[in-house]
RNA sequence: GCCCGGGUGGUGUAGUCCGGCCCAACAUGAGGGCCUGUCGAGCCCUCGCCCCGGGUUCAAAUCCCGGCCCGGGCGCCA
């Protein structure tokens, strides 16, 4: 049904390279693609067309297809979109056991020439010029397989939290607040006003809590107006946010290290043929991951450096740490004083129970227990120089029933970048915003 | 924002240190030609480049100054 549906909504039909097999021998099928290389050999011209799945190759021997489309088809530029009708014929010399020999060829649109990029990556391309050409980058089968890997990171996740019994929701990305402190917002003009592009849905998904959603799950973008120019940074990055009531942040530490779990089988079950094209070999990392509590964090980061104690741990003592520890690991117990004001801190007030999720040296994750006691919460925000005043919208919502609750935010970004093991950021974001781009 | 490195055909590099041998080289590409089993096809011919501005010099891709742009490291960053 799904199918007839979606063919009926083509403009025509055609097949996918890889539902082509060598047992279709002499059937009739129509392909769609663009052509990645032409090899005329004289007597004998091969098209190696390339579609969504993969390869597929057009044989054109002189003496058994008609002199015009012979012709015409070895003329084609590289990368012109081309619409095939051929047979099928099993053959030993071609690559998986086949090719089509064409009836037509039709150039549905061609492609100019010289190309920005080299597609067949026979000369590789800088990151920069692979940007501004991002549509002809994401061409190339590696770049491509990156976000068909993504798409299925988003579809994992969605499917264990959904099944987790979480409601997804969409809350506001323009807000009027200078929000929690910390990073730098984008101001925008809204009508009369100044507003903001918000930089985490937090108090928005606290806020659902007191309105008895008990679960809900958010994926979307986030804006950092910082001005950070590396390789783990962007200006607009996509979270994946969690709140969850009646737990702390045992409870939802325990359920992010399954769903990271998760992820990574879905990923080995299904995007194989990504992996391999990517040349990477995934392994489920095991559950449940070390927790290292902040202060034997700076224990071990000690033997590069001195870290006192309530500082933040800078780059060098995370490098430090995940040499030590490897793979995805918990620092947890951090200083109240260096987290947000809506952490819950334990009896001892100088220390929360917040956890980061790290992978090497990356933050990937940090969440918490959240501090639901009204009183205390307006302490907090005092406390870290900010206005309760402007925050009435959020902690109206705790003063009539906000039950005990903990979340977290994953960077979708660094998760990806961390599987993959991408060099930057960036190529794990389709259109990257950072400090300088701002297109494509 | 700081420090370092860089900008050479459409793409990716060599040449710059120590000015002349560079009207710039290699690969890929583009245009044309030969070739019936290519699969990074091969062979032949042709085309196309020194970021911008100023300076030094008989002579600048190369040295100096300014600008613009890019990369890396760090900082900033729930």
């Amino acid at each position: 049904m799904f199918a007839i549906v979606l063919k009926t909504a083509q403009l025509f039909s055609f097949m996918r390279s890889t539902e082509i097999t060598p047992d279709k021998d002499g059937e009739q099928v129509t392909l769609a693609g663009w052509v990645h290389e032409v090899r005329d050999l004289g007597g004998l011209v091969f098209i190696v067309l390339r579609d969504r799945e993969g390869f597929i190759q057009i044989t054109l021997p002189k003496k058994a297809v008609e002199r015009e489309v012979f012709n015409r088809a070895r003329k084609i530029s590289r990368e012109s979109v081309i619409k095939v009708e051929g047979i099928v014929k099993r053959e030993d010399k071609a690559p998986n056991g086949f090719e089509i020999i064409p009836k037509t060829i039709e150039v549905l649109n061609g492609s100019s020439a010289p190309l920005p990029l080299e597609v067949t990556e026979k000369v590789p391309a800088e990151l920069d010029t692979r940007l501004d050409n991002r549509f002809m980058d994401l061409r190339r089968p590696k770049v491509s397989a990156i976000f068909r890997i993504k798409s299925q990171v988003v579809r994992s996740i969605r499917e264990f939290l959904y099944e987790e019994g979480f409601i997804e929701v969409q809350t506001p990305k323009i807000v009027s607040t200078a929000t929690e402190g910390g990073t730098e917002l984008f101001p925008i003009s809204y009508f009369e006003r100044e507003a903001f592009l918000n930089q985490s849905p937090q108090l928005y998904k606290q806020i659902l809590m007191s309105a008895g959603f008990e679960k809900v799950l958010e994926i979307g973008p986030i804006f950092r107006a910082e001005e950070h120019n590396t390789t783990r940074h962007l200006n607009e990055a996509t979270s994946v946010d969690i709140e969850m009531s009646f737990t702390d942040h045992e409870g939802v530490m325990k359920l992010l290290e399954r769903l990271v779990a998760k992820v990574y089988a879905d990923i080995i079950e299904k995007c194989d043929k990504f992996l391999k094209i990517l040349e990477i070999k995934l392994e489920v990392p095991e559950v449940p991951f070390p927790r290292i509590s902040y202060s034997s964090a700076i224990e071990i980061a000690s033997k590069s450096q001195e870290i006192p104690w309530g500082e933040d741990l800078d780059l060098q003592a995370l490098k430090t740490i995940g040499a030590e520890i490897g793979g995805f690991y918990f620092i947890t117990e951090w200083p109240t004083k260096i987290k947000p004001f809506y952490v819950m801190p334990f009896e001892d007030e100088k220390i929360s129970k917040s956890f980061d999720l790290m992978h090497g040296y990356i933050e990937l994750a940090s969440g918490a227990q959240r501090e639901h006691r009204y009183e205390k919460l307006v302490e907090a925000i005092k406390a870290k120089g900010l206005h309760p005043e402007s925050f009435e919208f959020y902690l109206k919502a705790f003063r009539y029933g906000m039950p005990p609750h903990a979340g977290w935010g994953l960077g979708l970004e660094r998760f990806v970048m961390a599987m993959l093991d991408l060099g930057n950021i960036r190529e794990a974001m389709i259109f990257p915003r950072d400090r300088v781009r701002l297109s494509p």
